[in-house]
DNA sequence: ACCTCACACTACCTATTGTAATGTTCGCAA
DNA sequence: TTGCGAACATTACAATAGGTAGTGTGAGGT
């Protein structure tokens, strides 16, 4: 399995996750392979939560291909399959083909619009990366 | 209500909308103002839909925002709040703004990755836009 | 007065996500 | 050796979204 929508009316991890899995999410990416239990006890901190909850939603992220699980005795230890920027890499990639597939010239259009508003500075990188694209050829 | 995801395994219409839903607008969008019967038999060619499910996923698509219901005597009217290109432009419009914000600068390489693959006649018109902004400065 | 048709209301099914009780297994300690 | 406890597995229920459809209601024409 694996991401397969993505979450205009949300922020961040939501975007991808619902928010207990980005939570979890979150920790894991920030932290080194944990237990199920150290996840929890992370968690805890803000407001209980049990056990179990914890260990569904991560064997579903497991599931989906976005946690791996590795048995350390009669623990099992998880982590991402993927560092979190290569998730963001691979996201925002998959996500801005996507959308040039879907909506083509139209996207050029807002892009720019976008840029600006957004940080002017990326124009210029957007300038140059073209200009390098260009001398390739 | 509004659209809140856009699915990255689908395409077209189905993107945004379940599928009856995108059969639906797709109808709504290439034909004048119609009734649930009308809407219906378009449908019912394809395959045999019930009546009620027709109408009840109609009158959800107007909670969500996306059809307007018009009462004609005793049979409602529906269609698009928004055209067809009004509705890819409004919405390829908020993902790039969504993509920018979330990623940033990571999305500007991608796009052009992209574009140039997908049709490099689009990095042409993008340089010519950035060209353009620049002279108004 | 009643029948029909369009619409409203309600409900059920599947999938996703959050939640958690119950069941199982196995090492270690008493 | 037995049995407790920790960790995992299994199962299930709630909410939301979307697809499906039965039953209820009301108004117009006959």
């Amino acid at each position: 399995m694996k991401i397969h929508s993505f979450k205009t009316n949300e922020s961040g991890l939501n975007r991808f996750f619902g928010p207990l899995e980005a939570r979890i999410m979150h920790i894991l990416w920030n932290g080194p392979e944990m237990a199920i239990k150290d996840v929890q006890a992370r968690l805890a901190k803000e407001q209980a939560i049990n056990f179990n909850t914890v260990m569904t939603v991560m064997n579903r992220l497991v599931d989906k291909g976005v946690l791996r699980k590795r048995a350390e005795g009669r623990v099992s230890l998880f982590q991402p399959t993927q560092s979190l920027e290569q998730f963001l890499e691979t996201q925002s990639k998959e996500l801005t083909n996507d959308l040039l597939e879907e909506f083509g010239p139209l996207v050029v259009n807002h892009m720019l619009d976008a840029l600006e508003e957004a940080d002017p500075a990326l124009l210029e990188q957007l300038e140059q990366k073209i200009q390098a694209l260009k001398k390739e050829r």
